[in-house]
RNA sequence: GCAGGGGUGGCAGAGCUUGGCCAAAUGCGACGGGCUUAGGACCCGUUCCCUUAGCGGGUGCGAGAGUUCAAAUCUCUCCCCCUGCACCA
């Protein structure tokens, strides 16, 4: 049995004690592996490990591939989650100190965590000792974090330089807001971490007719505008009349808290609600004058109080109407004016539940009538008609009015929402459209407030989105499918707010109040590592700007540099050939899920900031982790954290079921039948190792040369694999096909030691990636006193590969296993055991033909030159019936009749042994049997005698 | 809604880029047998349907339609699932 505990820690320690994962500059090609660094908000978990573990396969296989191979890593700690969390402790949030007990984390550590930064570092270095425990292949010496001076000084080095580029631009920007604490709310800022969702709308101004203000309507759907048939307000609720520069607007009291927010209210008048339902206004789109209803659904504190009524088109509307009329309130003409119209369905509907309903109807009606609604339902219904009209016009609805016929909805609402805005008929809000309301931690509603000197980094940038585009095209992208992903990423990517106002991090140059925000902040971080080792001992305020712009860009000179800044004239040089020793061809390694966020930005930031050749070469995508089939969540409390994961699991069963269960591209499924699975095939090669000794020496037999075709022919194929990142086929290959074989070679009566030690040697380096502690381990018991991380990766000898010795044994298998199918059917039908089975090759006239015909596709022809070569007429029709029924399948022979006998002549006794009867081998032209002649190449006949 | 990716046998998961050797790798599970005092492990066999002494035939890869001599694989439409959607790591 293989202890995995003892393996593991042995083999880590040798690691660290000879230091070979920490490279230095040398003559080697250089080879970069990055993995996006953890976030120190919690322990490390299973989760975790695949990103880390396929980096680490990468790295271990350029090593042996003879790359000085550099896989650094550092920790995150800059931004919101870990003060919210740590907010979360001080307040004595139960969900999370039982989180935090449930990983198993000391309680007087919970209550040190209440500082964030202490609960930073401390998982900082929890992730750090999980992945010692991982073994990674990483080099600590260049560990850092995010929040380190001297990090941050590297950060506002890149944003001096990205703002002199032109890439940081200020403009207007919504976000949620907390009017109480008077700061931007995000999700970890919210009761039940909720994300503000933020949505653009359209207020339209109806100036009432007689008063210097207008009512603000705000709407989704400015398009229906020329349906606007009269304007609802709540007759109970209190309005201001609020002027807001040059306009005067009359909106809810309440609306008034949370739209200051947005634009410029100052209050001069208030009025009731009932005092406007005399008044006319304007529809400023067609100047006609609309009368002002109580509409009974008008909230005061939702939008401005006041709503613009389209009752062809809005289900609340037309029921509000209904609802008047039927109480007797004074409505004279009114009219719905219709203003989009359905495609009519050319084919069958496909289940929209409104299509069913008859046309020649208000839409409203329709939809109404489509969820079973009435002008009395209660509100949830005539909201779900809301939604459902809402959804299908704004995808299939085309308007039907003048100027904007014909237009798909969509279209015509920008249209029409921007030249509103244009000719100052609306103004344009922002809204949260959470399905409830957002409260603040401090139970404080939120609201959206504009920030008018948001700074962003401006990734819209044409001529830079360009760059990064044709650059990605150049590049290595893992799963290739992927690509696609970030194409897209690359035209979605626009401006990004870069500060906040509170959080861990860097003080954003330009204005220190703010910090910058942090996926921003870890861009470019991977260069650091090429020279965090060597500034260990230089003080951060000493790396000024021209540091930077020699060490990353080669501007200035060291001596220079050094005059400027005093840090040793040596240790510039140094970090300058570091970074271009290193910076080059670089691999990096995310999740799936980053592709539109740090990955995108990444790009960016090294095209704008790098000189080409340190660009980035390649990106690593991977999929995330399943735990038997679920997701993992803390909900479902089915999160194994590495450290309890490596104890219960070990540590290379556990990263080869995550990383190579699958393909990059798809969730890998940590299931505890496939970690046993895994360990069974590791104990099976180890024992093989343990008992080489016992085995013989002596002269190749067929079998031994079978077992060296196979391996080449392993190598090869696990190479490929390899290069590919295709580690569900590296582990397949590598460990289940092994067993597989070594079984059969022995089986077969394989003995020979040297050529079992030679298999399992090279099998023993190709596992050293996916499963590095047991390769040290097997190297070891192998008699080899190297690392086994530190040996070339094996290289196939194609002259070992013999195609006809592999077909010769997969006769033979495939002669046992048709002869077990027939004589297991045999004998439970007539309940009699074979004594003797007679096993027939095929005429050698019948591989020609077969070959003759797998090229020509002639039959005529094939069956004349078998006669010719002396076969029965009658026999070569039949078989060649049997060819062209499936011409399509046939293909050449490698075997001739002779090497088929040969082959089974010389495996009797393994047939025999493996049939438990006795066999005699037979040529089809000597031999009397009648099934004789049902023998075809590499499916001889077999006759069974009982 | 938009963008990206998927839907394959009891399950997991290949294959689909380059259509035919695909009833569809591999693993798990289930069933039967062997080994064993017994269990586990291990070994052998079966695991869509019919049929058969290994043959052969049918149905079949989300649904439907199309292209083709031939489609899990190409095209179109539809349905469903997953991920991301911004100031948040």
């Amino acid at each position: 049995m293989i202890d995995y505990k003892a393996v593991e820690e042995k083999w880590q320690k040798a690691w660290r004690d000879a230091k070979i994962f920490e490279p230095g500059v040398s003559d080697r090609q250089p080879y970069m592996v990055t993995a996006a660094f953890p976030y120190t908000n919690g322990p490390q978990h299973i989760g975790h490990l695949r990103t880390y573990a396929t980096a680490d396969v990468l790295a271990r296989y350029k090593r042996m591939k003879g790359f000085n191979v550099l896989y650094p890593m550092g920790f995150h700690l800059t931004g919101i989650p870990i003060i919210s969390q740590a907010n979360k402790l001080k307040e004595g949030d139960p969900g999370v100190i039982k989180d935090f007990k449930s990983f198993g984390i000391p309680e007087n550590e919970i209550e040190k965590m209440k500082d964030p930064l202490y609960m930073g570092n401390y998982f900082a270095n929890s992730a750090k000792n999980s992945m010692m425990l991982a073994g990674y292949s990483i080099d600590w010496t260049r560990s850092l974090n995010s929040i380190e001076p001297s990090f941050s000084k590297m950060v506002e080095w890149q944003f001096g330089l990205l703002n002199k580029k032109g890439h940081l631009v200020q403009g207007r920007h919504p976000v949620g807001w907390c009017p109480k604490d008077g700061g931007a709310v995000g999700m970890h800022d919210t009761k039940g971490d909720v994300e503000p969702e933020i949505e653009k709308e359209t207020a339209v101004k109806f100036k009432v007719v007689g008063e210097e203000y207008s009512i603000l309507c705000v709407t989704f759907r400015p398009e229906t505008i020329q349906g606007v048939t009269n304007l609802f307000i709540n007759e109970t609720a209190v309005y201001a009349i609020c002027r807001s520069g040059p306009d005067t607007y009359c909106i809810s009291l309440q609306s008034m808290d949370s739209l200051k927010y947005q634009i410029e209210l100052v209050k001069i008048a208030e009025l009731k609600g009932s005092e406007l339902l005399s008044k006319r206004c304007i529809n400023p789109f067609n100047g006609s004058s609309i009368p002002i209803y109580p509409g009974y659904f008008v909230k005061e504190d939702i939008g401005t109080g006041a709503v613009m009524s389209v009752p062809a088109h809005a289900p609340f509307d037309y029921v509000a109407i209904e609802r008047l009329k039927s109480s007797g309130y004074p409505i004279g003409e009114l009219k719905p004016i219709v203003v989009v119209s359905m495609p009519k369905p050319d084919a069958k509907p496909s289940g929209n539940v409104a299509s069913d309903v008859p046309e020649l109807e208000l839409p409203a009606l329709k939809y109404l009538r489509a969820v079973n609604a009435g002008i009395n339902s209660p509100d949830e219904d005539i909201e779900k008609a809301t939604k459902l009209e809402y959804k299908e016009e704004s995808y299939k609805g085309i308007m039907a009015v003048k100027e904007y016929e014909g237009m798909p909805e969509q279209e015509a609402r920008d249209r029409i929402a921007e030249s509103l805005i244009k000719s100052s008929a609306a103004i344009e809000v922002y809204a949260l459209v959470n399905d409830k309301p957002v409260f603040c931690r401090c139970m404080t509603r939120v609201v959206v407030k504009v920030v008018d000197n948001q700074w962003f980094i401006n990734y819209g940038n044409e001529e830079w989105k360009s760059a990064v585009r044709e650059h990605l095209s150049k590049m290595n992208i893992f799963p290739e499918k992927s690509r696609s992903a970030f194409e897209s990423a690359i035209e979605w990517i626009n401006l990004r707010a870069v500060v906040r106002a509170q959080g861990l991090g860097t003080r954003f140059p330009i204005d220190p109040t703010h910090i910058i925000e942090s996926l921003s902040d870890s861009t470019i971080y991977m260069a650091f590592y090429t020279i965090r080792n060597l500034i260990r001992g230089v003080d951060p305020e000493k790396l000024k700007p021209e540091f930077f712009d020699y060490v990353y860009l080669g501007e200035g000179n060291p001596q220079a540099v050094s005059d400027s800044t005093s840090i040793d004239y040596d240790i510039i040089k140094k970090c300058r050939e570091s970074f271009t020793y290193w910076y080059c061809d670089t691999s990096r390694h995310s999740a799936l899920e980053l592709i539109f966020n740090h990955l995108s930005m990444y790009l960016f930031n090294h095209v704008a900031i790098f000189k080409k050749e340190n660009w980035p070469k390649q990106i690593v995508v991977n999929g995330m982790v399943l735990m038997e089939g679920e997701k993992m969540s803390k909900s479902l409390g089915n999160i194994i954290t590495l450290d309890n994961g490596f104890k219960k699991f070990g540590v290379d069963p556990a990263r080869l079921v995550v990383v190579a269960s699958t393909d990059l591209f798809n969730d890998s499924n940590f299931m505890e039948d496939s970690v046993n699975g895994v360990k069974e095939r590791f104990e099976y090669i180890n024992d093989v190792c343990l008992q080489l000794e016992k085995l013989e020496t002596g002269e190749l037999r067929q079998t031994d040369y079978w077992l060296y075709s196979r391996l080449n022919r392993k190598i090869d194929v696990i190479s490929k694999a390899m290069e590919e990142l295709e580690l569900r086929a590296v582990s397949t290959e590598l460990l289940y096909n092994t067993a597989k074989e070594l079984r059969r070679y022995f089986a077969r009566g394989g003995k020979n030691s040297v050529v079992v030690r030679d298999y399992v040697s090279s099998i023993t380096l190709m596992l050293q990636p996916i499963a590095p502690h047991i390769s040290e381990e097997l190297w070891h018991i192998l008699g080899n006193d190297s690392f086994s991380s530190a040996e070339r990766w094996p290289v196939a000898d194609a002259s070992m590969i013999n195609g006809k010795i592999e077909d010769q044994e997969l006769l033979v298998d495939n002669v046992i296993e048709d002869a077990k199918q027939a004589s297991a059917l045999m004998s439970k039908k007539f309940g009699k055991k074979p004594k003797l089975m007679r096993i027939i090759v095929a005429n050698q006239w019948k591989s020609d033909m077969l070959n003759s015909f797998a090229k020509s596709k002639n039959i005529g022809e094939s069956v004349k030159a078998a006669v010719a070569a002396g076969a029965d007429v009658a026999q070569a029709q039949r078989f060649a019936e049997g060819l062209a029924k499936k011409a399509n399948e046939v293909h050449e022979m490698r075997l001739s009749e002779n090497d088929e006998f040969e082959s089974l002549s010389g495996a009797t006794e393994y047939i025999a042994a493996m049939l438990g009867c006795n066999i005699s081998i037979e040529q089809e032209s000597q031999s009397k049997s009648q099934r004789a002649q049902r023998a075809s190449p590499m499916k001889p006949s077999i006759d069974i005698e009982t």
